[in-house]
DNA sequence: CTGAAAGCGCTTACAG
DNA sequence: CTGAAAGCGCTTACAG
């Protein structure tokens, strides 16, 4: 019996789904009756897109308000062709570098007035594809990739044709990008430890297949290192670091770089070098004295812990408001420009780089 | 002349929004005529809604697939009144408990099909009205409120006549929650350094205005001292650690806590403990053995500094799958009962709480 | 098993 | 300055 009711009266079995209140959302169209204007007059109020006499513009303000009137957006994307949302792809949020990068985002989308959609590709292309999927279903502005995923170069070109998209942290040709100066950075740190001395060097950070970022950090370290010939070497690639970095990190030291006993560990990330400090110390090996250690990203954490870690910082906050601002002009067909942010080299006591 | 004909044809003015391409976004009216069937068909055969013949779900998946159909959401969201998406509100989710929270919130959402909005409130209620009310303009289903939000406990529960809440790490009356057992294990960390030999301690945490986390972390705490006269004790709240907690540590243990000089220092967050650990360190005070200090998060790193960080461990992927299953449950008309995490203590070198 | 049609809540060109 | 009406892309009750 009531089965039947519900499906005469569709309307009424959309109320019935939404629970037992009654609550109907405030409509324009209630606005309009309550205000004694049309739909068309309600719309133009409240999105001031038309001038409407002043005495009309309070009535109809004064009457949304009352009935607690909330736009639906939903109606509004699908009429305008338009959500005001972005989608960001990430590898994986909780990392220190992509959470402070997420809210920075959301922080200046906010200011556009977009909403936010995060993904995360998890470091899995099939992961990725669905979550780009899920984004474009959404009808996103626009999408950031940020950071090391795993989509392969065409496929991201591709789908640049149906959306604009920004890359953060990546490079990839024809596609507009911020990043960061990874070679020069790491040349001048590696440069910075020979000249306080260093003469063996150990270079360790995950695999690079095909992210240009972590690629261009073990560059400029080579770049040095071949121009430099009383210099001893060794880049040390492990994927493990694309899991537990601190636990790789105590475990590769033990395994491998505690034999080698460099003067310098040039690492790819702060948590990478501080797992390598833990291990060095439970070994009875002393940093900075017996070896230097430099981290990667200045982890809040980095500056307290003993010994404090010379380390490479990275300005997320830039990052991620030149990929919003990028976004949106490239939304609103404005020209864009690749940008590419200094790091910065801090001195602490794990080695001196001053 | 060219605004004219734009005038003319509204569907074509949005084409030339969208850019120079002639990107037409294929349609289930596309997909209809290319397989020679209806609409409904398609919208039948695409969402598995009905029985179709095998032969005709072929042809229009093949044609689906042929011209990369897409689902509009917003369309499906107007009609069915469900946006599938939640909402989230966090207080910043740059922190690395809020960060791991919401990576698991993506991927517990995700796995129901749930597409997630992230907002912050920055602990500020203005900020956090503008969070909550752009969240209702998308429409979410439902809406998860992590940790120390400001909302006023009334605002909240008249949001929730609206749509379904669910808070994580905080509870109001009367609203689905999931909270950790902070009381009894403050106390039972408490009454570990007591049994170790510690007689004199001291508790520092953010101020505890209205939130019933960090509250409950200094009443097991009170619980403890209160019910033991041989021991001295005191609580040193500060409004710093709002910030930043590692600098504000350190600050705090020059300014106050060296001079008090405590058997033992209960912190409410592994930076501060982290913070105080540092500052010491350079005072010349050797943790432990001068004094015992603990943390609260274990955070990625505390395994790993120096000294290793004795902590409490919250598991947060359990958090966070709690709240998406009960807000999902709340959203499809389920019973939802509240649920309490035990937290784990972890013993390790600052102090011993084994 | 399938199609025609209504309608979700908006915005906006058009006509006054 | 204002209103009537079309239409965005879907889903689904209804009718065959």
């Amino acid at each position: 019996m009531i089965a039947m009711l519900v499906q005469k009266i569709p309307c009424l079995c959309k109320r019935l789904r939404k629970g037992v209140s009654n609550i109907h959302k405030t409509t324009l169209k209630d606005v309009a009756t309550a205000a004694g204007v049309s739909v068309s007059t309600v719309s133009r109020v409240l999105s001031g897109s038309a001038s409407i006499s002043e005495e009309t513009c309070e009535r109809v303000r004064a009457e949304a308000k009352r009935l607690n009137y909330t736009l639906n957006s939903a109606a509004r994307s699908l009429r305008c062709d338009r959500t005001h949302s972005i989608g960001v792809v990430f590898p994986d949020i909780s990392g220190e570098f992509y959470a402070i990068c997420a809210s920075a985002i959301l922080k200046y989308a906010r200011k556009k007035d977009y909403a936010v959609l995060f993904t995360e590709s998890g470091r899995n292309t099939v992961a990725e594809e669905k979550a780009v999927r899920a984004l474009m279903e959404r009808g996103v502005d626009g999408i950031l990739f940020i950071g090391d995923n795993t989509h392969d170069e065409i496929v991201i070109r591709t789908l640049a044709n149906e959306v604009p998209i920004v890359t953060g942290d990546r490079h990839i040709e024809g596609i507009p990008s911020v990043t960061y100066n990874n070679r020069e950075t790491i040349y001048a740190v590696t440069e910075k430890l020979y000249e306080s001395g260093c003469r063996s060097f150990v270079y360790v950070g995950e695999p690079t297949d095909g992210q240009d970022n972590l690629k261009m950090r073990n560059l400029g370290f080579i770049d040095f290192i071949s121009s430099h010939s009383d210099v001893q070497a060794e880049s040390i690639f492990d994927s493990r670091f694309h899991d537990d970095k601190l636990k790789a990190g105590s475990e590769l030291f033990i395994e491998k770089i505690k034999a080698i006993s460099p003067d310098a560990i040039i690492t790819s990330n702060d948590l990478i070098a501080i797992g390598i400090i833990s291990a060095a110390h439970k070994a009875g090996i002393n940093i900075p004295s017996d070896m230097s250690v430099t981290g990667f990203d200045d982890l809040r954490a980095s500056a307290y812990i003993i010994p404090s870690l010379s380390t490479i910082r990275q300005d997320i906050t830039k990052l991620a408001k030149l990929c919003v601002s990028m976004v949106d002009d490239a939304i609103n067909q404005k020209p864009v420009q690749n940008a590419v942010i200094m790091q910065e080299i801090i001195s602490r006591e794990s080695a001196a780089l001053a």
